[in-house]
DNA sequence: GATCTAAAAGCAAATTATTTGCTTTAGCGT
DNA sequence: ACGCTAAAGCAAATAATTTGCTTTTAGATC
């Protein structure tokens, strides 16, 4: 029921969550998500059933768990030389790693459990933030002109996002370039 | 499992449709989400719950079943006499239904059952669009500019529903009226 | 370094949900 | 009216979840 932070690293509780993480991540990888229990997990991961109910409380709250770390990017956006450039990568990766089949599973898994913990969705939120708010100073430093991260967000995130969720065709690299061109109109 | 479509009207299936859903709205109009559970449902609709098993095939289906159900627009939007007013009074009343606690809950029971049925967020979609090409064409009619559905999308719709499903801040009305003026700029 | 403590894990019994095979019912076409 | 089929009911079997209690363990204190 409550996702507790601050595990102290190294101790007991960390251990557990790490196994049950990997046990999940490994399960996921093998077999359809509707197949995946907690006992079954609890099984994999060397751990009671009973100790993943009291520390997520569902299936939902654990899936959503696992799918934040893993919707955390890994690198900042690659530094190609020019804001746009940057952003249309960032954006084509961003997209397709989204619309992917466990991109889109992972998305779902962390908007399912914000009725018990809204907090999952904003970290994800957060971290596309950090990425376009690192973009957006590169071009700051090389006084290039860049709308604020917020812009971004309504004009090119969001409209991928939605692609993705309630559309049946999400978007290809074309329409991202074409999102990425509305934002920075002028070609130099 | 599936969903079927084409119940005929009248029939045996369409009463115990009916029930259920009329027990799912009742019961999520009482108490907490997480406390409906598929057995009370059944109780409540004078069926068994291995019928709601068989024909849903569990709680996320079925609580998706009754979202789209109630996410369907119940009138065309209001004809106010220009586009742009028509656009913001339903932009507005749009963002206030789905930040609202229940729209909420309705847009993830909807997105939580797209592993099985991806039909039911494809439909939410598809009212959106109906709903934006009544005021698409009432413009035309007009003689009046309006941009195509797709970028309404893109440029309106989509940035309100990422606030609603990501952001802490769901978007109020000054929001909402940005969103519009960036979209149809010129004031005339 | 031994001991105490509190938080988290294990265990097992009780409860509750889900699945399933089989039977019954109701609506539809003839 | 009669038969056929799809869906509903029923109940037993299985599986998941909750819960009270016990045990373990990491960290704090002495």
């Amino acid at each position: 029921m409550n996702i507790r932070e601050n595990i102290r690293p190294g101790g007991r509780s960390a251990r557990v969550q790490a196994s049950v993480h990997e046990a999940v991540r490994g399960l996921l990888s093998t077999m359809d998500r509707s197949d995946v229990t907690i006992p079954l997990i609890a099984a994999k991961a060397g751990v009671t059933p009973s100790t993943i109910y009291r520390r997520w409380g569902d299936l939902q709250e654990l899936l959503a768990d696992v799918a934040v770390e893993r919707l955390r990017p890994d690198a900042p956006p690659k530094d190609t030389g020019s804001a746009r450039t940057d952003l249309t990568q960032w954006a084509e990766q961003y997209a397709d790693e989204m619309a992917s089949g466990p991109g889109r599973a992972m998305i779902r898994d962390v908007l399912s459990s914000v009725a018990i913990d809204s907090r999952n969705a904003g970290k994800c939120c957060g971290y596309t933030r950090e990425q376009v708010q690192v973009i957006a100073e590169r071009a700051r430093d090389r006084g290039e002109d860049f709308p604020n991260v917020e812009t971004v967000i309504d004009k090119l995130v969001a409209p991928i996002m939605y692609r993705i969720l309630f559309d049946d065709v999400p978007p290809n690299s074309e329409k991202v370039l074409a999102l990425v061109e509305r934002l920075l109109p002028q070609q130099r």
